[in-house]
DNA sequence: CTCAAGTATGGCGATATGGCCATCTAGAAA
DNA sequence: TTTCTAGATGGCCATATCGCCATACTTGAG
């Protein structure tokens, strides 16, 4: 049940690396197609720089591949587990909303 | 599909406060039974007031909710979804593993 | 080879996070 | 009441993160 605390690690390295409003908005945007960094870095209106980094990140971490088309980088996702991880998002905010609507109905 | 700002900035902030290996280990002990903070306290080996900022942070978001019995403050989990959030990223991880695999093979 | 487009990387400042200590509050027992 | 345990909060410092700029690298075109 409890693990050590470098598997506690490993698994906070990955929700790190998903905790950021521009890479949620990056895997959403992969998740209807694959891009390139340019469309990925007009998309999200941020520096080229900036979002390479953020890109790196994602790839770092495994939930993306990159694959090279000539002088372009192609990223795409690699894990098809992003949906789980959502839902349990979602989940969290709806339970939120309702906490907070409770609240101001007592 | 592409959704505002503020709903990436709202789903970052759930998985910000997914992604520490000292808060996914009280939610796996949170996951087998409801816990006081003295107890988490002394299973998480750091100070207590560590561990009640760690808690808080999963309170506000929602995750845990707490009751209190006595002098005690109970906490306990408020969602049923965290499975699917660690189930997404057992799977990266393991993809993590098996691309690194490759890289040796080669 | 030279140039330009597409990317990646180093560096820097601003901000956020995490840890401990000290302190303050709340409830239970003496 | 005083005292003790349980817990929360403010403050401070160390470190991490994030964004941009500047720059280096890579590839295809000329």
């Amino acid at each position: 049940m409890i693990k050590t605390k470098a598997q506690y690690e490993a698994r906070a390295q990955i929700a790190k690396a998903l905790a950021h409003p521009t890479r949620l908005l990056l895997l959403d945007a992969l998740a209807d197609k694959d891009l390139c960094v340019c469309e990925m870095t007009e998309l999200v209106g941020a520096d080229q720089s900036t979002v390479s980094k953020h890109l790196a990140i994602l790839k770092e971490t495994g939930i993306l591949q990159m694959e090279k088309q000539g002088a372009m980088n192609v990223y795409s996702l690699r894990c098809q587990c992003l949906e789980q991880f959502f839902g349990c998002i979602e989940s969290v905010l709806r339970q939120k909303v309702q906490a907070q609507q409770e609240l101001v109905e007592i």
